[in-house]
DNA sequence: TTGTACGCGTTATCAG
DNA sequence: CTGATAACGCGTACAA
């Protein structure tokens, strides 16, 4: 009665081992540790996968509860923004050589959604959480009994460990540029207040324009997307009695909404534009644009390196680490 | 000796059993069939999971052979790339309602990585695969014991099933822009040939030619990437004594940096521009531009669609769907 | 160095 | 409708 029978997906270990002549364990150590068996028997396994082209089960493996991480979750506001997926990018990059793969899923900016996804990665037995959160809301980031790192954005009163743009610096830099070019009539086109990045952004904007002399003009502050759309936004600020004669943007999705609106009206005097991400096609745009460009690519990767060192076990305080950012004049 | 250890990762179907005070089965049947089970017991598991924080165990319940899918593998050539990110939207959001996860990675559009994902996910005992192909072979997707769904590029001579973007339709939609606009110098500017995508739209534009009754100019036909990148292959165009009047371009990537290569170049009579590929910002370009639209979503979504077919025992010969596009004149 | 028993958490089976 | 028991595939502890 040797386990001759054959389940539907796929040979075991066992399998492995009877072709090989080998012992179960001796099979199994072969395949992962590769310590404590002889070259020879070594190689007889080693072939004898090959052949029958076996794979470990990480679902078995995943099972024994003093394993080592090999699946983490990243829960994403919206894996179809490129940002975020050269976020994922970097996230791959960083886990896939250490043998860590990744569980994503987009929260589409709800708490609702987010919570959802968090608890069914919990399901997978994920070692650890990469997460763009979609509000100020931590608790159930709070009660998880794995690390979690916050990518992106930061939530305020959590202590969890972020990697995070320098947003205010990049705000300040861009808006010293339209400072500096002699505007006054300044306006701020953005994100939504709720969460951290708009908050920061809009708090840079506000300083550099103080640090200028510059009362800022709340009705030239228009912050989404409660309100309405980025083009709509960006269509009220231009058709104003007194239009802004610069405006900085909070991120691309409302540069390239401004620019649309602009190229509905054909003014003749557009507005001097500056504004949060680079993107591919930034030069080729018929108006000057000054950028703050950052690489999301990074931030995926010093995010997944944070959770690795948690998960090797580090018990400091919650690190934030602000990434720096690059003024395209 | 009731097993009342603590693991170290949360909660058991046991724990919620004791609780609840009812039998292990009864817990599992309360919380994933919900079948045959008292409204009374119902409710008291329930109960019991939700004070506990519980969640089913997804690894353990993979261990059984007989169970339905709960994870399928995704391999994409470039995650980055805003239109794969697009597709890996759609495919999570036919799966997602149907408690079906991804596990995602990247080929860089080498063979080598294909295959390693492939044994990878594998190991995780998914239930199928999703596979952007980075080239021609396939004999890594055929020993497969589980369904495979090709998406966006075909593979000559494999018997899967395949979801494509109608791509000669589209390249000859395109073209016919070009020649009905009086246009005989007309490029090629586009991918490699070793995927399907390249050949066909390849195919397309000769088509579109010859209808036209030009005779395609090899000379006007530059393939990538093996001989250079994008960018360099559209300088050499722009550069050639008789440089072309039209250009045909089989990427969004190729498009845009045909346009990079104009902006530097500052002719005065650019060519016509007709590719393949929506974008963005593709109607603040400062040059009119005709392009083939189609829905990366719908693509993931259709791939996603015809995997569960399989996942539910669909037996047929493979199905190849194309997509239809629509031309931005 | 190698092999044997047992447990990880869940579900199918089958007896009550 | 309910619950005890035996797998599922692998790794740790221990014995050989």
């Amino acid at each position: 009665m040797t386990g001759s029978r054959r389940r539907s997906g796929g040979p075991t270990l066992r399998d492995v081992a009877e072709r090989a002549g080998v012992g179960v364990m001796t099979a199994s150590r072969a395949l992962s540790n590769a310590s404590n068996v002889s070259e020879d028997k070594m190689r007889r396994v080693q072939e004898a996968a090959a052949s029958l082209g076996y794979r470990l089960n990480e679902n078995a493996r995943s099972l024994r509860p003093d394993q080592r991480t090999r699946l983490v979750g990243v829960v994403v506001t919206n894996a179809a923004n490129p940002y975020y997926a050269q976020l994922q990018v970097g996230i791959e990059e960083y886990l896939s050589p250490r043998h860590i793969r990744t569980l994503v899923g987009s929260s589409g900016d709800t708490l609702e959604r987010e919570r959802q996804l968090v608890a069914d990665f919990v399901g997978w037995n994920v070692g650890g959480f990469i997460v763009v959160p979609s509000g100020a809301e931590h608790d159930h980031l709070d009660r998880l009994q794995v690390p979690v790192v916050l990518a992106s954005r930061r939530i305020p009163g959590a202590e969890l460990d972020a990697v995070l743009i320098d947003d205010l610096a990049g705000a300040r830099a861009a808006v010293r540029v339209l400072t500096e070019a002699g505007h006054h009539r300044i306006a701020f086109l953005g994100l939504s207040m709720s969460v951290s990045t708009g908050q920061r952004r809009l708090e840079g904007f506000r300083g550099a324009l103080r640090e200028a002399g510059i009362e800022p003009n709340d009705s030239l502050i228009r912050v989404g997307p409660s309100t309405s759309t980025p083009l709509d936004a960006a269509r009220g600020l231009l058709g104003r009695r007194e239009p802004p004669t610069a405006v900085f943007t909070a991120n691309n999705r409302n540069t390239i909404a401004l620019l649309h609106a602009l190229r509905e009206r054909d003014d003749l005097d557009p507005p001097r534009i500056a504004g949060f991400d680079n993107f591919d096609t930034a030069d080729l745009m018929p108006v000057r644009l000054s950028l703050v460009d950052h690489d999301p690519v990074e931030l995926g990767r010093r995010a997944a390196e944070l959770l690795v060192w948690r998960l090797n076990g580090a018990t400091d305080d919650p690190a934030v680490v602000e990434l720096p950012i690059r003024l395209i004049p």
